[in-house]
DNA sequence: CCTGATGCTTCCGCAATCCAAAACTGTCTC
DNA sequence: GAGACAGTTTTGGATTGCGGAAGCATCAGG
C-alpha cells in the first residue's frame, strides 16, 4: 500500500472547493487568493474548472464565487445515505422528550466524528443548520464517548491518526491522558465534554 | 471566451462521484464499472483519489465506496448558504397553515431547479430527504413559474441551455409551446405541474 | 483625458500528471 | 487443482496542468 495521493489536480480543486465553502458567503477571487496556496492563474483556472462542473456558481456581477447547484445536489444524496439520521430521528425525538437534555449523534470515520443530528429544544432549522459539522473525535464529547467503546484495536488505529492539536486548554495533548479518560468513560459509561474544541 | 472543460480529471473524479452517490448504497467497483465510461485502471485510480480525499469512504470488509466524511462535510457548508430555506422556512410554515396544500421552494440556476423545502403535511424528515433534488426548469411546476417571471433576456437565456428531453408524454419538446405556456402562466399567475418529468 | 493602481484573464513552453494496456495477485467455485 | 472473476500494480508515452509574464478592463485621482 501507498502513500496517499496529497498532490493531484482533484486534490487542489476541492481544496478550493473547501475554501470557497469555508468562507461561508460569496467570494471574490482576490480573497481567495491571499489564503490560497496557488499562484493567480492556477487558482483561477481552478476556479473555473470548477464553476464549469457547477461545483461552484459565478455571480457575473459581483464577480463573486459560492457553492454551486452540483455541490448542493451531492449534498442531498450524501446525507440521504451517508447518515444514519433518518433512521435514528424517532429515537432522537423520544429522548428528547424523556431527558430534556441536549442530544447529539454523531458517526465516526477516520478519527473524526460528524455530527449527523443535534437536539436541543432548538427549532427545526436552527438543528439543520448546525448539523454536518466535523471534529476531531478526541476533543468532543461523543467522539470520546465512541473511541471509549470501540474495539481495542479499531481504538488504537483511530488514535494513531490523530494530530492532537490543542484547541483549548482542556484540550488533550497525549495520547496517554486520553487512554486514561476512556477508559474511565468506558467503566462509567458517561463522557463529558469540556470545552476541549 | 473559450469552450468548456468537459474532460479534464477533475470532471472525471465528480462523474464518479456522482456515479456512487446516485446509487443511493455502498457499491463495488465492479458496478461502477458496467456503467461507467472510464476503463477498469483508470476507474480504480479515480475511487482512490476521491477515497483519499475523503470525498468517498471505502468499506473494507464489503470493498464498497460510499459518500464520505468531506463529502457530509461541504454538504452542511454549501446548504447553509446556497439555500433560502433558513430564511424562508417560517413563511412555508405559516402558508403551509392557511393553504393545507403542497408547498415548493425552489432555486434556479443555469436552467435547472433544486428544491430547497418541500412541505405537505408531512413528517420532518421524509421531508428532509426528499429536499435537494435537482431537475430540468421546463417541466416542474415551480420551475416554470420561475421562468414565467424571469426578465425577457434572462428566460431567453435559460431556455437557450436546455436539452428538452422528453421524460414523459406531457414534457414540452419545443420552445414554442413552451413560450405559450409561460405567457399564460405570468397572465394568470398559476403554473401547474403536469407530471412532466 | 491621462496615469497609475488593482484585479481578472490569456499566452505558451516546459514538466508533471494522468492514462490505460497488459500483466499480476488474491479469492471463490467446482 | 483449474478456471473464472474482481481488484491491484506496473509502465512508457501522451496529455494535461502549471505558473511566469504579459495583456485587458475598470476605477480613482490628478
Amino acid at each position: 500500500m501507498n502513500v496517499v495521493n496529497s498532490d493531484g489536480t482533484v486534490a487542489k480543486a476541492l481544496s478550493v472547493l473547501d475554501q470557497v465553502t469555508a468562507m461561508g458567503r460569496p467570494v471574490r477571487m482576490r480573497e481567495l487568493l491571499e489564503t490560497s496556496e496557488f499562484p493567480k492563474p492556477t487558482l483561477y483556472r481552478l476556479l473555473q474548472t470548477l464553476t464549469s462542473q457547477r461545483m461552484l456558481s459565478y455571480d457575473k456581477d459581483q464577480q463573486t464565487y459560492a457553492p454551486g447547484i452540483r455541490l448542493v445536489s451531492l449534498a442531498h444524496s450524501a446525507w440521504s445515505q451517508a447518515s444514519l439520521a433518518p433512521i435514528a430521528a424517532p429515537y432522537i425525538s423520544a429522548l428528547g422528550e424523556r431527558l430534556r437534555e441536549a442530544i447529539h449523534l454523531a458517526q465516526i470515520d477516520n478519527g473524526q466524528v460528524v455530527f449527523v443530528d443535534k437536539r436541543q429544544a432548538s427549532s427545526r432549522f436552527a438543528t439543520l443548520a448546525r448539523t454536518g459539522q466535523v471534529a476531531p473525535a478526541y476533543c468532543t464529547g461523543v467522539g470520546k464517548a465512541i473511541l471509549a467503546h470501540l474495539e481495542p484495536e479499531a481504538q488504537a488505529q483511530a488514535l494513531q491518526q490523530q494530530a492532537f492539536l490543542k484547541y483549548t486548554d482542556a484540550t488533550h495533548t497525549s495520547t496517554e491522558t486520553l487512554v486514561r479518560e476512556l477508559e474511565q468513560i468506558r467503566a462509567e459509561g458517561i463522557a463529558f465534554d469540556r470545552e476541549e474544541h
